[in-house]
DNA sequence: CCAGACATGTAAATTGTTACATGATTGT
DNA sequence: ACAATCATGTAACAATTTACATGTCTGG
């Protein structure tokens, strides 16, 4: 599970509240740790009782906005997990699945549907990418911090297009076998 | 969802057992839904209880071994599921976190560890699928079904490539940033 | 001062993972 | 008959999602 750790990167970038947190990772963890403010709530509060970061105000202070900023045994506790390995995520996609079912019930049984429901979402995404390359990585001197997150979007890039090249595929392979099939 | 309608798939394939399904699961579908056995002989009782499913053996035959076969209403659910649509699977990577990390802590801090170990594991699993590509697919005209689930296998292989060009790209680049650094 | 937005939380349901338990079958 | 293995299942736990609840601040 990553989510600390992810909460722990994004206070180091800028130590702020819980809300802010979830509306960040909206925009760049998120994409590829996405975490509801509920989930980040709870966690802060691990956070906390671990002594890895600490906030602003007093307990149970409900409602009133409270900033949390890291400690440096949470920098440690970062360092130690940066250098540790994980299995590669497994995929899990229900479109695949689908496609396997139309090949076994061997007829038209519409994952088109789903197919151009994810084209338009993929399109959507790679759009979105394309502009966070251009308004924040695009005509200057990165740092080196700054080319690390680029190349995290451009791995998102790349697997934006890779999806839509998949998807447009399938489209026009279902098409044949559909004329060929009739 | 889609754990029940991958076993209908599944199973529609081909009639067999719940551990035939987990092996199967282990070599076809369960590259794309992953599924341990005990995740799957819960999902085939409720199946059953659905009466999408018919098994051959009394209840509470515990240890012996029964098999289960798609009845028509389960092929019937299968159907409408095909033609239903959903979001694309959020990603959720621990190496991007692990990357951003990095850069937030400015320093060699070791994400070359989970980069190498996820390119070894990515290259395995390249090989083998290409494997089955050259077993399965390779040097024969494809029947429709036959078809469609090369194309879901060149997803899997596209993927596979994407991650070890990503991996091998990252790399190149901490070496850059830390020969610069020093 | 009060309506609406903002911020922080709690609770329950779903899904998936890990560890373990038990019955049947097979080879020697 | 007995050990190893196969097959089925239970239990406890962890993570995530969804729905809801409560407190604070701000503009009119």
């Amino acid at each position: 599970m990553s989510l600390p750790h992810a909460l722990l990167t994004s206070l180091l970038e800028q130590p702020c509240s819980g809300m802010d947190l979830a509306r960040r990772f909206g925009r760049s963890i998120g994409f590829f740790w996405p975490a509801t403010h509920q989930q980040i709530y709870k966690e802060l509060g691990k956070l906390e009782a671990a002594g890895w970061v600490r906030s602003s105000a007093e307990e149970g202070a409900r409602g009133r906005k409270r900033c949390y900023e890291v400690l440096p045994a949470g920098e440690q506790e970062l360092k130690r997990w940066v250098a540790e390995t994980d299995e590669p995520p497994p995929l899990r996609d229900a479109l695949m699945v689908r496609l396997r079912a139309e090949a076994a019930l061997g007829t038209g049984a519409g994952v088109e549907n789903d197919l151009l429901h994810r084209l338009a979402r993929h399109r959507t995404q790679l759009a979105l990418y394309e502009n966070i390359e251009q308004r924040d990585f695009t005509g200057r001197e990165l740092s080196a911090a700054e080319q690390l997150q680029y190349l995290i979007l451009q791995s998102g890039l790349a697997t934006e297009r890779e999806h839509i090249r998949f998807c447009e595929k399938a489209l026009v392979l279902l098409e044949t076998l559909e004329t060929a099939g009739v």
